[in-house]
DNA sequence: GCGATACTAAGTGAAATAGCTAACTATAGC
DNA sequence: GCTATAGTTAGCTATTTCACTTAGTATCGC
């Protein structure tokens, strides 16, 4: 669970940009070169690039590199990490008020786990 | 969407500090007031209070003060917002894996996209 | 009223973030 | 080999973050 944190922090700190949420969805929809990536956004090629790194960095993006093109994917496995700690949180707070409800309903609690 | 963005920019600056995701769990077993929130922590108490501070102006805590205590409560709703964007993006690039395994296991669409 | 308690305000400083330009490397195409 | 393209490196700046200390305000309990 601790180890889990320093990668949290990252990993938030990677979503905190709105470029680089745009850039998650867009390759959502598939694998794209940093120069396809960079083109809608009104920013210097070595500050989009700085984002491509963090979002690699942090494991959310996967690159490689083929001839003079950088190709990136996204990783959905990490974001299954925030997944992960949402759920709890969700379990937490909604625990709070459903754990009478589900103690006289439910006797066995089940957890979903990776 | 547009509006969520800006939203989305601040939820996640928040949740990207441990201090403030832990501040989160704990406000997830229930209400505390910051001394107690801030106990745990080894940090001077104006630095916590930074923390609480950001984590009540991104809307993921709600507080209010009773004689000299501050009362601090989470507010579920507001990482509904997060949820939703997660929820976005796991259909985003599930469709995309969905689409793929079709493609392996049915030769019928022909797509050379690899 | 007076001291202790629970924050709050103000000011400092190191480090990280997010952008820029200019110059460079490596590959593709001719 | 020369030129254009795609990305990279280096170095600069402004802003934000995250911590600190010191001092102040506003209750609470006696």
């Amino acid at each position: 669970m601790e180890q889990f944190s320093h990668s949290l922090d990252s990993i938030f700190q990677a979503l905190a940009d709105p470029t680089r949420r745009a850039v998650l969805e867009r390759l959502g929809h598939g694998p794209a070169s940093v120069g396809e990536l960079a083109m809608p956004f009104d920013m210097a090629l070595p500050s989009f690039m700085k984002h491509i790194t963090m979002l690699e960095s942090c494991g959310l993006i996967r690159t490689r590199k083929s001839g003079r093109v950088r190709h990136c994917a996204i990783d959905p496995q990490r974001l299954a990490l925030v997944d992960g700690w949402l759920a709890d949180q969700r379990t937490l707070w909604n625990g709070r008020t459903d754990r009478l409800e589900r103690l006289l309903t439910q006797p066995k609690d089940k957890d979903p786990s990776a």
